[in-house]
Order: C-alpha cells, then structure tokens, then sequence
DNA sequence: CGCGTTTACGTCGTTCGTAACGATA
DNA sequence: TATCGTTACGAACGACGTAAACGCG
C-alpha cells in the first residue's frame, strides 16, 4: 500500500469511476491509475470496486470503508504538508470553498478580494453546491472550507464559526400590490401570492415552510431557483413574490421593493465550518480574520484544538459589518 | 512523502531517537532510515528532530506534531490492512495488549489461553506498563488493546468497556496480630500496621491513600511494587500487611490469611480501552468476548461506531465471572 | 466507430543493502 | 575503542509513459 495507489483511489471515487478523468486530475496518465489500482486491490484481497464489463460500475461495500480511511489517510498527510508549508511562510497555495450561490455571489467577494492582496499567489477556488452538498464536500476533503447559513443550530459534522446573521427580505416588482400595502407585511399577505424563492425552500423542513404552516398557512411556491439574481429577474418578469436574503439586494436594485420579513421569518446565521483536525494555512486565518472580522484569531485556533463549540462574542448582523474590510474590494 | 518514510519516522520516535535500533524493528538497515529521514526533511523543509552532534538529541516543537498526524495515518492505514484480513478470515495476526502486572498475571491468562486454541496463529503480546503509561501506549497505536481498572469513571482517550468489578483484600501472614481479630478489620486497625501495596498507591490520589485521608489518617506505606507476587512474598517476610487486587489471592496461597475490605475501600471496575475509529480484527472481538462475556458483541460494535459510552449490562463482579470460559484454560 | 480499459514493453528513477568512513563518549 | 550515524556505490526493483489491443455501446 502506498499513498499514490490511496491517492488514486479517491481520484477514481471523485472522478465518478471514470479512470481516464481521474487520470487528468492527478496529472497522470490512465494505465498508471489502472495498475496501481489493480495492485490494490491486489494487496488487500477484495475488489473494491465493481466491474461491469470493463469498466467501473460502482464502489464495494468494503470499498467504502477503505475509501473513508483513505481519504482520513491523505487529510491528514495533506495536514502534515500544510504545516510544513505554514512553517515556511509559503506565501502559494489553494484556497478551497464550498459554499451557495448567494455566499459566493454577495458575501464572499470582498474577503475574497482582500485575501487576493495581501496572498497574490493563493488561487481561491469556490464550489458552488447545494446545502446538503457542501458538508459532503467538506468532509470528503474536496473543499477547505464551507460557508453555510441555517436558522437555529450550527451545522454539525465540523466546527462552525459564526460570521454573521441575516434576515430574508420580501421584493416585489413596481406595481405589485403588495409593494403599495401601507402596513406591514404579514404572512397572509404572502400566502396570497405566488412566490420565488431559493431551492431549498422546496424541501419540507425549510424555515420558510415552517413559518408558514405554524400558522396553517400553505404557501404557494410559483418557482425557485438556486441563484438570486434568478429570483430577481423573474420577480421582474411578474412570475410572483421574490423571498431572498438580504444580502442578495443591491444598490442598484432600485426597480424592485423592498419589504421587510424580520416580524416573519426568522434570522438566518452564516457560518464557517472547518474540518475537525484541519490544519490551517495561514491565509486560510487571514480569509477568516477578514470574513469574521468578530472572531479572535485565538478563538478560531482554540476552537480548532477543543474541537468542541464556545461561546463566541456577540455575532453581527450583516448590515454592521464594518466598513474598512469592505472597501478593500478591488 | 511516503509511508515508509513515516513509517521510520514512528520507528525512530519509538525506539528513543535510536535510528540503529528502529532500522532492526521494522527489519531494514540503519543507512535506509537515516536517508529516508532525511528526505522527509528535506522535503517539508524543517528538521524534525534537533541534533547533537550526529546523534538525534530530541525531537522538534513541529517534530511533535508531524509525529502524531504520522501516528494516525499510519493508524488508518493500519485500520484498511484489518479490514482486509477480516474480509480475507486471515486467522493469523498478532494482539497487543498494553496492561498492568496484575491483570496479565491473574485475569488474562484464562482469555487469551481460549483465544490461543480458536485462533492458534494469532500472536498477543502483553506490554506490562505502569498505569499512566497504559493508554498512552494505546493512543500512540503501540497496543490494539488496554485493559486498565478505575475507581469511579472509566478512563478518558479511548472507548471504555466495563470487564468486571472487583474489591480489594488485606492479607497478613498467619500469626500477624490483624490475622487473629475476631471483628471486621477498621481503617484504624490498618493505620496501625506498614502496608505493602501497588506502586500506584504511592500517588496522592490513590484510593487507598484517599480512603485514609477521609477520615483524618495516614496510612504508612512500607513499601510498593508493581507486582503481586512481590507484595505477597514481601507480606510473607513480615514486612507488612499486603493490600491487593482479590484476583491476585489464589487458592495456593493457603499461608496468607485473607481479610475482606469491601467495607473499607471501594470497589474497583477493570475497563477494556479501544481506540476511538480503530477496526478491530475478528479474534480481537472474540477475546472481548472471553475476557467480558457479558457484553454482546453488538454493543461493542455499536460502541465502536458512536464512539460514545452507552448503558452497559450490569457488569459482574470478579468471583462471578463465570465457569465455562475459564475451564478453556490451557 | 468512438470511448474507455487493459495489456505489453522500454526507460527512468528510486530504494535498498553492503561497505567504508567519521564522530562522539 | 566501541557505538552510532553518514556517505558512497552498485544492483534490483518498481513506477511511469508510450503504443497497441480489446470490449462495449
């Protein structure tokens, strides 16, 4: 067993089996990972995956087991790696994130951009995925880090750190009726209409879902979509009632209305979320330090060596987030 | 980076920074290791043990660290090598357990003689080892296996599972004026005499020193050793009176009179330790299951997999444990 | 017929053991 | 002087890439 054979085995698994792929993504060539793969397998006394044919059809039970350690296996070389790097003050690396559209889109860019200055040579890689998916990813070791947002609890499975809350926002186009309601907005007033919002607000245990049936109310969802500018163009186009967080709304979004939801939906909270045992690269801190410009950087390192959640100094809401990270933007 | 050149690393870390000595236990030349641990070097770009002169003196602040994500990689791997043999019903192997004096000596005997004749090409090795040492040993991934007894809680930095209860006896050479008290025993009367005991009750936290303690006495403790036999042989010679594990009373010691003390000091749980997401070897569970019969083999395998402590059956006492398992005995 | 995997083969790099050297106590 | 680590060298193994063959859709 050497590490290139468990190297390539996860290659293959994160490939979809497809050896060729894999091959691509580990700069070698096809043959190489086939035969070292073979040998594997030949080591271990099983298969660890299943053939149809010539190819790879799907992963052996006991081939999960071995993928699991294996991927343990190369996390915590990657570990040893990193530490050596930090020790060099190796100013080159990656910067892996998984994360939603809506992050990426509006939160992230200028922490982004602030790491990009000071860290030319750190490439930021964001992975865009669904909320299930991104834990996945973390944990998988396909991403450093995940940028999440739930309504109660922190996600487990990794050590979250607050960055900040938010609450959803209520856009109607010009002319709407509810944009010239003279009261606030309640959920009856929504149920009314048909809404766009994110994905995930299709699944049953969505926060907005709930709110509505405490109250035994249905709401009706015309269509979602994963990505907020969607949201806003078919808001735009009259398709319905635009639910979306608040970060998602720019300046520039002048033709839309604004209704405030913080009576009706309650507040989000984003968090960072680091893999157990990670070690850190530098910069992976400074992208924390400027995100969460709230958190010590002792807390973070505290957090990662308990592993265990601490209370954490009071989290700002995202329109407090102070002003001098945020002019770093290029 | 290469297994092997952790491997070595691990190897020279074990051996006390004697590249000579690592070389003959992992079967290779002195010269391989050496170069190898130099490329490692080279290649995170620190030194992982300081020098004097050509010797390695001691090993680095990063050393330390590097050394434990070694540990574990070198863990998992071993981890995916179990699962293969048990998929393979590989019958030989070798158990490591990491324990003190008294259980090797008096309650293993009988376990391991009926995992011998079930799996006669499993090898265990005992590493006898003072009580702080136990787990370490079994956290460094030198053991599979720790037996080790408490007072109260099971012991920390593995999963703990309850083997048995037992009570501690004073025993006094016939003719010792404790031997012709007609009345239960006193902590008074023990105060009185120099006691021969564990080396571990030299520590202030002691049970037996505590139980003392409570109400206001000090115990003189003439002497200690690791060892029952030593303890009996001493108590023998007049020295004074022994205090010991009941397990370590046999029927052959007809010349030491034996004085219950349930009634003065608690009573102790001896605990199996496993470390936390290690995968077992089929003969490893089938000793489990010798050693504490009253655990279901599902309850360790759930053990195993939440990682947490649950609800155990209730654990029995030493004297009950029962016939049939020790009759295998050789 | 194209895509993907396996097989075959030649080359290169690396590891490993032997042997000699060097330093340290 | 004995012990332990380093350097040097040669042999053998193993990994890798190229090229061709094989199956499958």
């Amino acid at each position: 067993m050497t590490l290139t054979q468990l190297r390539y085995l996860v290659a293959i698994a994160d490939a979809g089996l497809n050896i060729t792929l894999a091959a691509e993504r580990v700069h070698a060539t096809q043959p190489g990972l086939s035969k070292q793969l073979r040998q594997l397998e030949d080591e271990l006394g099983f298969l660890l995956f299943v053939r149809k044919g010539k190819s790879l059809d799907a992963v052996t039970h006991a081939g999960q087991h071995v993928l699991a350690r294996a991927r343990t296996v190369l996390g915590e070389v990657g570990n040893i790696r990193s530490l050596a790097a930090n020790l060099r003050n190796e100013a080159r690396g990656e910067l892996r994130i998984a994360t939603t559209h809506t992050q990426a889109r509006f939160a992230l860019p200028t922490a982004i951009a602030a790491l990009n200055t000071l860290y030319p040579e750190v490439s930021v890689h964001l992975q865009p995925a669904r909320d299930a998916e991104i834990l996945a990813q973390l944990e998988a070791g396909r991403a450093d880090l995940a940028v999440i947002s739930t309504v109660g609890a922190p996600p487990s499975g990794g050590i979250a750190l607050p960055a900040y809350r938010w609450q959803r926002l209520i856009v109607a186009p010009q002319g709407h009726p509810l944009a010239a309601l003279k009261r606030p907005l309640t959920l009856d007033d929504l149920a009314a209409h048909p809404l766009v919002s994110y994905d995930s607000s299709r699944r049953p245990e969505s926060s907005l879902r709930r709110a509505f049936e405490a109250v035994g109310l249905h709401p009706q969802i015309a269509m979602t979509a994963g990505d907020a500018d969607l949201i806003k163009t078919y808001v735009r186009a009259g398709l319905g009632v635009g639910v979306l967080a608040e970060m998602a709304l720019q300046a520039e979004d002048t033709d839309l209305r604004r209704l405030p939801a913080e009576h009706l939906l309650p507040a989000c909270t984003t968090w960072l979320v680091l893999r157990r045992d990670a070690v850190l690269r530098e910069y992976v801190l400074e992208f924390i330090a400027r995100f969460a410009p709230h958190l010590d950087r002792r807390d973070v390192a505290r957090a990662l060596a308990d592993a265990e959640p601490r209370d954490w100094p009071a989290v700002p809401h995202w329109r407090e987030r102070s002003g001098p990270t945020l002019s770093v933007a290029a």
